[in-house]
DNA sequence: TTGTAAGCGTTATCAA
DNA sequence: TTGATAACGCTTACAA
């Protein structure tokens, strides 16, 4: 079932048949609903192979997730959510692939075989081979997440210096002298995660300005981890009352560590972070955080694609965004620990 | 950037360095040297679309996901996960599209269009239209789930009659007399899915062999609507003293609504159900539950469908799966309320 | 061992 | 208003 078929059964030629349908050059009425009656029988849609061929692009974005093996963050299954809801707005799809150890042959089929028009990456390094290997191939993307040189490609991000840095100018305000920045898993900080590196620079920053007592510590993306994590910091650093964390995936672990450990949240302990609205909306208790629009992120980087995929050589674009800390009920006053 | 360049540059046939990348005629080991150092050079990788074209086949599999707006569950996201997995590692891209409501452009154009070489279907209702659309384009498809004729097809499915009778027999076997079933929201109970009617007919012919009480209620797929179900059953139940379900989005909100009654699972109210190993693991307390082995059905649904495309004419096959139920410590003996 | 050429299903240019 | 035809980049049957 291909045009020629449609073509011979209408008696007419191919290429009227692809004008009746993409509307390019004026068909009579007659012919046209003549075409179009034997496409109604048939069911006949174009083959969008042969399209992408003849026309040079795939109307199709890739979007570039961490290895899937490894559970999505709220916040990740945001983007995934919100990146796949605005590309199909845009009559794009969107080929999943994910990048990672075993998992590069994908990202290589995906960006070699030139399957996309463009891609969106996420859980981008400082210095990111991906961004690399496609600024050699000369696809188009955008980040969910920047490099170290930033200038140089369209990205959206959040401002984690900035927004862990309220963090704890809040809970200083709150009178806490003891204060831990969670970080996500010490593999991520390693390897130059973004993210990481930036939240401890606002952490340092602030507890410098406040002259509070900071410690940092990484943690793994599960609840497990968050559990143990909290353990150990209480044991380590008596001063302690409060954490700023932008490890979303470990706050129900640091519940659940600090109320094994008999402290209640906020009376005995403060916890502020950076998440995703969903997950610190359901979180219990709610959690008190800068809520992270992973929908408006999600968009804005499928628009900044489609714009480069329509102008390659316009100038970068991007986003910051540092959303209010959305008060919910897990920080409070100080009160030391015994 | 295309085969013809790297011909030129080598100095042989089109053919020649076709023939030398795909191995499928002997190439001289002169040759083969000359040709790849030209690519190696320029970095040339073959255009996907163009051998798609040629081939008949497109390499990607489709995922279709119910509507990405609405968050995808625990379970749903081990079945994305694992999919991407396995398809990745069968040399699969995967094209990821969600159908429901105004996303069905998106499956229209997978479809139609022949983007994909078969689809994985999700939430597969008892009468699905999309199972009409793909039999009718004669595209090989599997179901995560299945329909109420499943003979007509291939598919992976969790045995929700079997499991949901085995928590109520277990819940009986504690003593309990008044035992609700959870379902997943009405409006999927309404239009027909599966699990919520397997769920259901498990559920009636167990309190018919136990001769408990049993009260059956649709809770949307979320923690809130778990807390108010909960405070609902409560008050219009009192014999009730445990839960059994199949709706795993919505039980951190049931802990909740029992721990604001004043009730400590599993001292005074007990719950079993079916879930996602991670999530009942992670849950706290953890979840007695049919730990529903995500990975594995993704992996055998993917395997199942490069089975159909390559014989498109093989005779379906299926997997149902029945996961023993591991006692995690939410249930235990009845106890009545007040 | 290598080259020539047809063809996959479209779209778009050039003619009529 | 419509038709014939080349072209997109690749694979492969047929020749040499």
């Amino acid at each position: 079932m291909n045009i020629g078929e449609i073509a011979r059964r209408s008696g007419v030629s191919r290429s009227t048949v692809s004008y009746a349908l993409s509307g390019k050059r004026p068909v009579s009425d007659t012919t046209r609903r003549r075409i179009q009656a034997v496409i109604d029988e048939l069911g006949y849609r174009p083959n969008a192979t042969a399209r992408a061929l003849k026309e040079g692009r795939t109307r199709t974005i890739g979007l570039i997730i961490p290895p899937a093996s490894q559970r999505l963050t709220d916040m990740q299954l945001g983007f995934v959510a919100s990146v796949v809801d605005a590309a199909g707005r845009a009559d794009l799809d969107v080929l999943l692939s994910s990048s990672g150890g075993e998992h590069d042959r994908s990202f290589e089929r995906v960006v070699g075989g030139r399957r996309v028009d463009g891609v969106i990456l996420m859980e981008i390094r400082l210095e990111d081979d991906r961004v690399t290997s496609l600024r050699r191939a000369g696809l188009p993307f955008v980040g969910i997440g920047r490099t170290s040189d930033p200038e140089e490609m369209s990205w959206v991000d959040i401002d984690y210096e900035t927004l862990i840095a309220r963090c704890v100018h809040h809970l200083a305000d709150l009178g806490h002298r003891g204060i831990a920045l969670v970080d996500r898993s010490a593999e991520l900080a390693a390897t130059g995660y973004g993210p990481s590196h930036r939240a401890h620079a606002g952490f340092l920053r602030a507890i410098a300005e406040r002259q509070v007592e900071g410690v940092h510590t990484c943690c793994a993306d599960d609840a497990t981890s968050g559990v143990s994590c909290v353990e150990r910091l209480l044991v380590e650093h008596p001063a302690l009352t409060a954490i700023a964390t932008i490890n979303e995936a470990a706050v129900p672990g640091m519940y659940r560590g600090l109320e094994q450990a008999g402290l209640s949240v906020p009376r005995d302990f403060s916890i502020a972070g950076v998440a995703g609205r969903y997950l610190a909306e359901n979180l219990h208790p709610p959690l008190t955080a800068a809520d992270v629009p992973a929908d408006e992120l999600g968009a804005k980087a499928v628009e900044l694609l489609i714009e480069r995929i329509a102008d390659p050589a316009a100038s970068y674009r991007d986003l910051l965004v540092s959303p209010p800390i959305s008060l919910r009920g897990t920080t409070g006053p100080a009160r030391p620990r015994h």
